[in-house]
DNA sequence: ATGGTCGTTGGACGA
């Protein structure tokens, strides 16, 4: 079972570039960020011509989440919001495939420290956290991935320096996703490669993925019962060659669920 | 140098 997540910066502007990472990676599951479009207007025909459905939690022009599965494989149980938070920006969606409770979150970016923004940001991570701490008992075999817009620590930055207490590497933010693995969940990138940077963003400006000047801010967290059998964990920067590309890279994990 | 480049829009705003 390969499980991957892509923020692909608007999938309508995206959609021939996941066409063709689809058919070429035929990952069994993949979770969009970023979508960007209404549900009425998902591109469902791109997905089904590489073999796959679709279900969507979409807004106008901004967030939007999507779980994309191979046709053989059933998405059962889709939830689209945090339990207990209002919240009409379509950021969270969670659903059952393969055995597995795949929760897909779009975090807040926070614009800035101290901003409105990053206020909510810390308040949607306490929810979320919350709310997981409930899903856990529920679903051992949970796994939570996405956009989380947080650099967990200084290795997972370019110029830890200059990054320091900005916004996706500030004190509060880190604590905040260490509150998520203070549940159980591992993050799979970090625990089998604990010296790669593991970059999957870059500023579209100023050249940055041409001096790999990135942030890893597209995780892959998984539960202890989940954690036995991963095998693998890979950014895969080819679609972040290409032109017109989102901003961030897919990331890709691999597990023997037979072992 | 307080910039820069995208996507969605149809002028800024968000990232």
């Amino acid at each position: 079972m390969r499980i991957a997540t892509w923020n692909v910066n608007s999938v309508r502007a995206r959609r021939d570039h996941m066409h063709a990472w689809l058919a070429a990676e035929q990952p069994d599951v993949v979770c969009l960020q970023e979508t960007k479009v209404v549900d009425a207007d998902f591109p469902h025909d791109a997905v089904a011509a590489a073999g796959y459905r679709a279900v969507v939690s979409g807004q106008k022009s901004y967030n939007g989440v999507a779980v994309l599965a191979r046709g053989d494989l059933d998405l059962a149980d889709p939830v689209t919001d945090l339990p207990g938070f209002d919240d009409p920006q379509r950021r969270y969606l969670a659903v059952t495939v393969g055995g597995l409770r795949v929760v897909n979150v779009y975090v807040p970016n926070g614009s800035a420290v101290g901003s409105d923004k990053y206020a909510y940001k810390l308040a949607w991570l306490a929810h979320l956290a919350d709310h997981l701490a409930a899903a856990l008992a529920d679903h051992p075999r949970l796994l939570l991935t996405g956009d989380f817009n947080i650099a967990p620590a200084d290795r997972d930055v370019h110029d830890p320096e200059a990054w320091r207490d900005q916004v996706l590497c500030s004190a509060p933010e880190r604590a905040a996703f260490h509150a998520l693995e203070a549940l159980g969940l591992v993050d799979l990138f970090r625990a089998l490669h604990p010296d790669d940077p593991g970059f999957s963003w870059w500023d579209y400006r100023l050249q940055a993925f041409r001096r790999d000047r990135g942030l890893r801010i597209d995780l892959v967290l998984v539960s202890a019962a989940l954690l036995a059998h991963g095998r693998a964990c890979r950014i895969d920067r080819t679609p972040r060659t290409w032109d017109k590309p989102s901003d961030h890279a897919p990331v890709v994990a691999s597990f023997d669920l037979d072992g």
